[in-house]
Order: structure tokens, then sequence, then C-alpha cells
DNA sequence: CCCGGCGCCTGAGGGC
DNA sequence: TGCCCTCAGGCGCCGG
């Protein structure tokens, strides 16, 4: 599931091959995925013909700004990822494709067709709700310790789940979540309002460091993710929490991680270094 | 306003 | 073998 080192890896892999390509054709077979415009006969017309310009990242959303103010926005979801190169025309996950002026494709591959994919104004995208209601990007310079402490001591719920809440922090995931936590030693359900500052401090530099390992590892394969051509992730091979359920917790404490499951998600966590 | 729960989707995996 | 159930979880939406 694409968080934020996923989504960082497709944008790094395709800033570095679709700028100055121009787009020729596109292709959707799931035109249920296209938020804006209304129809794929207006999307079609407003694609054709542009040229790349650059590959951002806000959150978890990909943004592919284009030539004459245009700025093609895409949320992965659960199983989407972008793929660049020649797609295979018998893979019948992908359900997106723009023919490229240098005869390649980018493509969006989605086995349970949750992704989104809209286009907006470039110079209006911070108009956009998928832009402006979500909070700052923890791998920003500017998301300082101060910004980070005064962003979540006014929040309320558990730290798990505030962690996991685009518009207070954007990126984070359930895996990055658990091993976050993990990371820290706070207890997923530990009330942020109980959250002492020392405690808030472990949890930014583990935010900072595991978002950073991910990145590094190329983003988590654990369920199907691949980068934009098509390989595989590191990050899995590094969990100490997430699917560990029943392991000895790699900290050598004693503890054994346990899972909870609470509202559709799992909790990850090792109930010896981990306390409420 | 906030919180919980459901719907969107489909493949994998377990039980029988 | 094959059917059915559950699980995976990001996020929009709805209702209490």
């Amino acid at each position: 599931m694409p968080e934020l080192p996923e989504v960082q890896t497709i944008v790094s892999d395709l800033k570095k091959v679709l700028p100055k390509l121009k787009i020729r054709d596109v292709w959707c077979d799931f035109k249920k995925m296209i938020k804006q415009p209304e129809s794929f006969a207006q999307f079609k017309k407003m694609v054709i013909g542009k040229k790349f310009l650059d590959v951002k990242r806000k959150g978890k959303n990909i943004l592919i700004n284009l030539s004459e103010n245009k700025t093609l926005l895409i949320h992965q979801k659960m199983t989407g990822h972008m793929l660049y190169g020649k797609i295979d025309p018998q893979d019948r996950f992908i359900h997106l494709v723009f023919t490229l002026s240098n005869g390649k494709h980018l493509a969006l591959s989605d086995i349970r067709k949750f992704a989104k994919v809209l286009i907006c104004e470039t110079d209006r995208l911070d108009t956009l709700k998928d832009i402006k209601d979500i909070g700052p990007d923890p791998l920003d310079k500017t998301f300082t310790f101060k910004k980070f402490k005064e962003i979540f001591s006014k929040k309320k719920g558990v730290i798990k789940n505030g962690l996991m809440k685009q518009e207070i922090i954007a990126g984070i995931g359930n895996i990055y979540a658990n091993e976050i936590l993990w990371e820290a030693g706070i207890h997923p359900f530990k009330k942020i309002q109980k959250i002492k500052k020392e405690e808030f401090e472990k949890i930014y530099k583990a935010i900072k460091k595991i978002l950073k390992q991910g990145v590094r590892m190329r983003g988590d394969s654990v369920v199907d993710y691949r980068d934009a051509f098509g390989k595989k992730g590191r990050y899995q091979n590094f969990h100490k929490a997430y699917q560990k359920e029943g392991e000895k917790c790699s900290k050598n404490d004693g503890g054994i991680i346990k899972r909870i499951k609470e509202t559709g998600r799992s909790a990850f966590f090792c109930p010896k270094h981990q306390k409420l």
C-alpha cells in the first residue's frame, strides 16, 4: 500500500524519465477512476499534446505537472502504482495508459481499482481538497519538532490513528505507523493527550528515521507495490512490528509482537517496550 | 463537530 | 477441486 516512501520512490523515478516527453494518446478501461474532468473524452482532450514538465509529491498524492497550466493528480490508494516503460498488453490490472512521444508508456496498474486520477489547473492546485486539506509533509525541512508537537498536542484520540490521519500529517499509513511506534517505544493506542514531551520527541525522531529508511529501501513491497520500473522495494525485509504477530520482538526484550484489530486496521506492537 | 462503520474493489488464503 | 468466507486498509461518505 503506497505510503510516503513508496510514493516518493515513484515520484523520483518518474522525475528522471518524464520531463520533456509529450503525451501522444491515452487509454482507460475503468473510467470511474477519473474524477475530473467529467468525461473521459474531455480528459483525453486535456492531456493529449501536453508536455511533462515536472513530477512532485504532496502527502500520498503524485503531482505530474504538464504544460499549459495542467497538473495530473494521482492517488494510488491501496494497490495502485505507476509504471513506466513497455507495458504488457495482457496485464489486466493496468487501467490507464498514456502513450508517450518516445514510444514508451506511462501506466497506472491497480488490482483493486481504488486509485484516483484528476486534472487540475496548476495555478489552482491549492484549492483542491486533496491538497489544501492535508497536513504538513513529515520529510519537509519545515516539519520541525516544534511544529509536530504543536499540531499533535491539540489532537484527541490515540496516537496510531493520529499518525495515519492525512489532515494532521500527510503520508503515513498503517505499515509505517506501526513501525514508527515500535521504534519510538510508544503503544499504538496511547492517548495523544497523555503523551509527554520526551515521548513526542521519540515519536518525532522515529517518524524521520523510519520514513527516510523507507525511502532509502525504495519502499515496502509486502503486498504488491512496485517502483515505476516494476521492481520491488526492500523495506518489507526490515519490519519490526508490521505482520510480525507471534514473533519475538527484535529488541530481545522478551516481548512477543501482538496484533490488535481496531476499525478495520491491525495494530502490531511489542507489549514489553511499547507502553501505554 | 467528531466518531464509528460501511462501501468501493479484488486476490490470497483458510476451512470444509 | 471448488466454494465461501474473511482479510488486506486508504479514504469518502453517511448517520448518530
